[in-house]
Order: C-alpha cells, then sequence, then structure tokens
DNA sequence: GCTCACATGTAATAAGTTACATGATTTC
DNA sequence: GAAATCATGTAACTTATTACATGTGAGC
C-alpha cells in the first residue's frame, strides 16, 4: 500500500492537514501499523488534489502558518472503495532487536541487558498509547485494530518479562557452561491466558 | 539495517549461497522478522566481497548450477560484531489487514470474513512454521527470536479467534442503523465499545 | 511437454527517507 | 535566548523491488 491510499484512507474519516496526518501515523492511533513520513506525504496531498480525489481550503490563524485542510471528494471516496476491496498483502515486520539476540554471544552482558530493557519500555510505552487512544476513539474498525496491537505487544512484553532473567544471564549467551535445557519459551508452557485488554 | 549487514550476520552463523540465504530469509527461521530479495541480496554478497568481508568458493555438482558459497572472513567478523554493538532501531510493523479493518464497512460482509479468515490461516501458517524451525534450531539466540515471534502470532491469532463473531457480524461494521452515506466524518456516532478480548 | 527447484545475476523503476529551507509563536 | 510546536514543501539520495535473462535436471 502506498502512500496516496494512506492518505485517502485517513482523509475518508475526518479533514486533516499533511501535519496532522504525519502526527496520525507517526504517533496516533495508526502509528503501530503504518509508517510515513512528511517528504511523501505532501508529494502524495498534491497529487491527490490534482487527481481530484482531494479538495483543500485554506484555514488561516493570526500568527500561525496558514493550514491547508484536505477534504475527500467523492472521486476520492470511490477510489478508495475500490482500493479497500483488494486482499490486503501480507503483514511486514522487522526487528533489528530480534535480529540483535541472535548474536547475543557477541554482546558484552550489561549491552544486552541494556537492548531488552529498552525493548521492554518500547513495547510498555506503545502499549500505554494505543490504551490511551482506545479509550478515545469511537470507531468499531479503529477499536478493532488497535485492540489487535495491543494483544500483540502485551504478549511480547509478556514474553519478554519472562525470559528476561535467563536471557540476561549466560542463558542466552554461549555461557561457560552450555548447558542443556535452552527452551527460552517452552513450548507448553501454561500459556498463561492473555485477556487483550 | 541494511541487506549487507543481514548478509553478515547470516554468513557469520553459517556458509551459504546467495540462494540460500534468501530461502533462510524469505522462508526460513529468519522470515518472520527480516525482509530481502534476490535483487539486494546478490549485489550484497558481491560488494561484501569487494571490501573484504567475505569470501567464497565455487562448489560444482555435475548436471547443476555452480554454487558461490560464501564465508565471512576475520575483517567481516570485526565488521559485525561491531555493527551489533549499536543500538537496534525501533521494530517496524505494517500491516494492510489491519488498515483494512479500519474500513470494515466499506467492505460486503463476506469479503471481511474471507479477510479475516485469510489472516487468520496466514498466523497459523506462520506458527506452524516457527514452531517447526525452533525444534530443529539449536541455537539460544535463535531459538529466543523465534519464541518471540510466536508469542506475538498466538497472541494475534487468539485475539480474531476472540472476536471474530463480532467482527464479522454487523458489530464491527457500522451495523444496519449506520447505513446510508456512512459519513465517516460524524465525530460522534452513536459508538458501541468493544470489548477486545 | 510443462512446471518446479536450483542457481546467479542485472537493469529499469518505484518508492520513500533524510536533510534542507523557511518562518512565526509559545514555552522553558 | 534556546528549543519546541506548528506548518508546508522540495531535492538529492538511498534503497530495494520487479522483471528480465539464462540454463539444467527432476518429477508429473
Amino acid at each position: 500500500m502506498n502512500i496516496r491510499t494512506l492518505c485517502l484512507g485517513i482523509l475518508y474519516l475526518k479533514e486533516a492537514t499533511g501535519y496532522e496526518i504525519n502526527k496520525l501515523v507517526s504517533e496516533g492511533e495508526f502509528s503501530h501499523f503504518i509508517e510515513a513520513s512528511y517528504g511523501s506525504i505532501y508529494p502524495a496531498l498534491n497529487k491527490l488534489t490534482d487527481e481530484g480525489l482531494l479538495t483543500w481550503h485554506e484555514e488561516a490563524h493570526p500568527g500561525k502558518p496558514a493550514r491547508k485542510v484536505y477534504a475527500i471528494t467523492d472521486e476520492g471516496r470511490a477510489a478508495f472503495a475500490e482500493f479497500i476491496q483488494e486482499t490486503p498483502k501480507a503483514d511486514l515486520f522487522k526487528s533489528e532487536f530480534l535480529f540483535t539476540c541472535l548474536y547475543a554471544d557477541l554482546l558484552p552482558p550489561d549491552h544486552l541487558r541494556l537492548i531488552i530493557e529498552g525493548q521492554m519500555e518500547h513495547l510498555q510505552a506503545g502499549l500505554d498509547h494505543l490504551t490511551q487512544a482506545k479509550g478515545l476513539c469511537d470507531r468499531r474498525g479503529t477499536q478493532f485494530a488497535i485492540g489487535y496491537g495491543i494483544a500483540m505487544k502485551e504478549a511480547a512484553l509478556k514474553y519478554l518479562q519472562e525470559n528476561y532473567d535467563q536471557a540476561v544471564r549466560t542463558e542466552l549467551r554461549g555461557g561457560e557452561n552450555y548447558d542443556e535445557d535452552c527452551s527460552p519459551s517452552n513450548s507448553a508452557d501454561a500459556s498463561t491466558v492473555i485477556t487483550a485488554s
């Protein structure tokens, strides 16, 4: 999915400026499964306007920069409705954190600890953020998507909490005592049921 | 993280051909948190070789194409060890599935059902795959990373299972009372709160 | 006879990121 | 006085994807 479609979709929900769209996708309720930056948003908005899928009007607030508030047109709605019928592409997940964990045995123990703790903090911050967003939002689709994100992050955090000790000790690392039982998440661990939300 | 570092990391673990690296990242044990394709892997391998971080030797199997088996050099190991000390960048997650779910109210009910079922199948396939890979692998770092992936996918699948009915009925969609012009921008529609889980 | 798996590689293209340029107001 | 927030936009650059080019052997 390209940034054009993304902008169209957001503007399907509400009017917004490029600046606001950037906020939504980089910090807001969409940030956990979407990526975009100014350099792609502004050109996309211009292009969509040229194609007649968007319109905008200027809002002047004295003493502040003029805002170009974009709104979707009927053509825009039609184009988006068509796109959304397509089968969604597979999810994409990239994690430098996990990649780094593969090589935990090359890391000074303290460094590994810091990395894992950093990841846990990221996850917790994301969770707080999503939980808050969920309380504020009223659309069911959005709540569903946020709930999904919360479930995933909770599971990841829980995994790290449960495996923190093993990971930070020599367990994860090669360790002098390369001893048996390395299963970090023992297969059928009493997989404590996660109640999402 | 770029493809060069990725190749270096994989070759840190074992020798491989470009073809094999592609398999590892697109189907193998790394596939759940890494992305790469031929078009980036082969050039990366060549460049790394030019820089002295890799070597290769040809393996000829009669009747089959010659294989260029790459191995990491000492310089390569050093370069990689240095990279791995850096603080990993934040995880990236992109989901067209979740994006589509935001607009569930634009979708024919059957289509929404298919999409959710498709996602569940993807998750289940990924889980089977990871579970199998975990059984085969012996490195703790790898097991840790796989365990993390399993935890996330399990949570996502569970979330969908628990919310499937609500989602596929009119619950997720606007509902019968919301059917006409579906003005998405009206702020305060009667928002029935979905209790995720 | 066809398609799939093995195997390497290139080139055109698409796409988006980073950094820059500009500028006012508010908060520390 | 400095930094952050609001606000829009461009251009150079990096990066990777897609499609193509080539060829064999095995299985259906």
